[in-house]
DNA sequence: ATGTTTGATACGCGGAAGGTATCAATCACC
DNA sequence: GGTGATTGATACCTTCCGCGTATCAAACAT
């Protein structure tokens, strides 16, 4: 069975004439008669009772009447939403937000991508960088909020803001009173560090820099998420290197301290996959770029390794 | 658009390869890659982004896999609806009944077809007889249960019961105190009719027997309905014959009086269109057969004139 | 009796659906 | 890092089916 087989039925069993109905379809009435015939055949069921003067519905016609309306307004439907969807104008957004992404920017950026696209579903997912990552890798994710590097080509992004990396201590390690810090000083410290399995790369710059000092820290602790990791820090279990804006409010018995000249900058980019033509995730990223201008840096260039 | 894309996008969009897709809809892959790529030209929409070994949903395919499963659920329910439809399972069945034969022992017929096809939808019409033959014609009945004779050919028929036809009078008539009642009694006394638009011939029988003695009653009132005309009756506006089982509840005023020998009886019939083949009407008409079958005498040649 | 109307039938054409062979691009694997 | 395997796209051909024209048979109107 075919639409083509419903909407020829319809227009019979409305008109209650194939002339009438061949006339409404433009075509001739012989092909509709045959196109009738067969969908009966296939069916097994006939659908009219038919005389040369007069044309009735059978009990199976009546029934495919109703069921046949409802057929051809679902695909109606369909054709419709989906030359919506092709604009953008509805369909799902599945974004995925490291816990220090979420913040009042984006909330005021989700909120404003709303009210100029209501009929597309945001849905957002509380995500790692490297969780993110897999996601946008299996397809289920549209657009990642996260921190560098990027897991695999294939990948394009655009930087949206950047924020210091800080030392956090606790309040009774001597480096929470040192006047100014050095490289150096991270020599064969302890390390509090989120676990690659969730943020992969994001201590290279840091390490990268007591190396070139002749220092070298060493792992001590994994946690899988921030808030972990500075209660970790603040309780004594070491010092880790940590984003300025994560641990603004202020945790008891945790100090944040400037990290020496050349310090690392943690950025956040939005991830998405190459050659993914979305409208809806066009317009997003508009307004995403737009919410940062103010704070992001354009470049060609990717300023941070990727891959 | 057609079913066909539909079912070939389900495939691939569940997929997510067209080769296999191709395998499950037991097709080869180039036409298949033609079917989706015609789907996307017609729609005006790209539903997938496809790289040589990866496929991947674009948001118009994201929605267009919602709605073709609602488009093709509706399709197979349709198609399943239609098989019922055709065994007399699922339908309706329009049945005009005329106020006599509204009686206990049709309920009780029609709860037993209720039991048995609880699928399909009785609607009952209170329609005297002419009305009934009126939507036969126009196919906005599919039986009627009402009294000879048929107004026009193309209807088949079955008798189901009779009853025999009485004088009714009101209880001040002289003929209400009349031994015994003869033809010629009726001669020059005022009739109180059904008007023949809605039950057309009823009084032939009793006007050709008192034609053939002689007498000629008049018609002096015409109701629509079989109580009006009783109280006519009862209130003393004239006579009329009418059917026995009618009038049993016993009216005040209201006197019933055998009719002299050679009374004519009163058939109910159940009538429908001829060549109207559902199997939901036989049904109903074999459980109408059987409730009626102490009474009704099968005939091969009709009882009563026809037309 | 004749013409008109209606659905069914016969038949031919064109286009679209489907099959086969093959290509280009990418991935896996040694 | 070259090579074979896999995947979707392309080219080309065949088949079939949807559609049009011409015509018929039946029923109604005149």
């Amino acid at each position: 069975m075919e639409l083509r087989h419903l909407r020829y039925f319809l227009a019979v069993a409305e008109e209650l004439s194939f002339r009438k109905a061949a006339e409404r379809l433009h075509l001739a009435q012989p092909p509709l008669s045959a196109q009738i015939k067969g969908l009966e055949e296939e069916l097994g069921a006939k659908l009219f009772e038919r005389t040369t003067r007069s044309v009735r519905l059978t009990q199976a016609g009546r029934v495919l009447l109703e069921e046949a309306r409802i057929v051809l307004a679902a695909a109606e439907r369909a054709e419709q939403r989906i030359r919506k969807a092709d604009l953008g104008l509805i369909g799902t957004l599945r974004i995925g937000v490291i816990r220090p992404a979420a913040n009042d920017r984006l909330a005021a950026i989700l909120r404003r991508f709303r009210d100029h696209f209501s009929g597309v579903q945001l849905i957002l997912r509380d995500l790692a960088s490297t969780e993110q990552l897999e996601a946008l890798r299996k397809d289920e994710l549209d657009l990642g909020l996260l921190r560098p590097p990027l897991g695999f080509p294939e990948l394009d992004f655009v930087f949206l803001e950047e924020s210091p990396m800080v030392l956090a201590t606790s309040t009774d390690h001597p480096l929470a009173r040192k006047r100014r810090l050095e490289w150096k000083d991270f020599d064969k410290q302890p390390l509090v560090m989120m676990h690659p399995t969730v943020q992969h790369g994001y201590y290279d710059g840091f390490l990268a820099a007591c190396a070139r000092c002749g220092a070298t820290p060493y792992p001590y602790q994994y946690t899988h998420d921030v808030s972990t990791k500075l209660w970790l820090i603040s309780a004594g279990f070491g010092i880790a290197p940590t984003t300025a804006t994560v641990a603004e409010s202020g945790r008891p018995g945790l100090v944040l301290r400037d990290l020496p000249p050349d310090r690392p900058m943690v950025p956040t980019i939005a991830v998405w996959k190459r050659g993914t033509h979305s409208p809806a995730l066009e317009s997003f990223k508009r307004f995403l770029i737009e919410g940062f201008s103010d704070v992001s840096t354009p470049s060609t260039a990717p300023p941070f390794p990727v891959g």
